[in-house]
DNA sequence: CAATTCGTTAAATCTGGACTGAACGAAGTG
DNA sequence: CACTTCGTTCAGTCCAGATTTAACGAATTG
């Protein structure tokens, strides 16, 4: 019955993931690797999941993308493997950082366009803009300093020491 | 053709919104009352943005519950009139942060239901819940700091001014 | 008190995007 | 060189949730 608490920590992570906007999926292999705390294969998560290889194989890509999985292709078996690395939380706020940066260069490129009468639209606006800049800047800055603490105390389990 | 520009200023505030997760009416409507820069009647944002008055009542109460918009009933029309108080991003950064706050108590109540195995699983979800704690503190603080900006120097465009 | 207008709610519809199944190319393996 | 296995892609399905239409209660006005 140790598996049960194991799935719930897992369904967790897939309902809070979908509250972020980000896929169900996404979150339960994050937990599902955490959990298992060295590399799987991609055959491994989905039977584990009990979800299509598809959908593992993109959501797993994803998260690469974002930095929170992390692809470990060994030299003996063609399987790719698949780890997160602690924390696995960074990628998800440099993910946001990246995207309130998007934000506010749209943002900001519309501010100057618009007329500068004197009803204050374009500060407004320009305002919004600022918003969007320092959102970006603060996350990025803290996720940096997230990754810099985790890397100090590291209490990640490894199946194989250092 | 000045109205062009703040339509496409509305436009991008809903597709950000649903960028974040929220419902594109309700990121339209943040812009078209923030351009607006005074309070406006619930059928005039349905009619200005083109939507049901069914979907500005929902949209405009969500709003309000996260603070992002205040109800203003005056005393002479019945109707109620809605403004965004400067900055409406406050508002979405307590919502972060709240939101932020749950994930960190659903899943830290893993963490507890846990066996204290030696195989760190116990650790590696704190770890998580501990993230989602500073996550939350760290957005509330940072909505507290950037009210009291907004409010020492307020560049908001005020119909009738003090 | 009838008539109008406002805001909300409930039911129905519509749509974006997550997920799957099947097919494909690549890379080993015998 | 046939055969198996792995990861990806693509087309199709499915579903949550956003939006709308219609109906309702409350408040206002004449």
């Amino acid at each position: 019955m140790t598996a049960s608490t194991d799935d719930r920590f897992i369904e967790a992570m897939g309902a809070i993931a979908q509250a972020e906007g980000t896929p169900r999926i996404a979150g339960q292999i994050v937990g599902y690797l955490a959990l298992a705390g060295e590399a799987r294969s991609l055959t491994d998560i989905a039977s584990g999941l009990g979800v299509s290889k598809a959908s593992v194989s993109t959501n797993v890509r994803m998260l690469e993308a974002r930095g929170q999985a992390i692809r470990e292709s060994r030299t003996g078996s063609r399987e790719d493997h698949w780890r997160v690395l602690p924390p696995p939380h960074e990628g998800m706020l440099s993910a946001m950082s990246d995207r309130f940066l998007r934000h506010a260069e749209r943002i900001e490129a519309l501010a100057q366009a618009m007329p500068p009468g004197a009803d204050g639209k374009r500060e407004t606006v320009h305002g919004f803009a600022q918003f969007y800049r320092s959102a970006s800047e603060l996350l990025h800055d803290w996720s940096v300093s997230a990754r810099r603490e985790a890397t100090a105390a590291d209490p990640v389990p490894q199946t194989s020491g250092t």
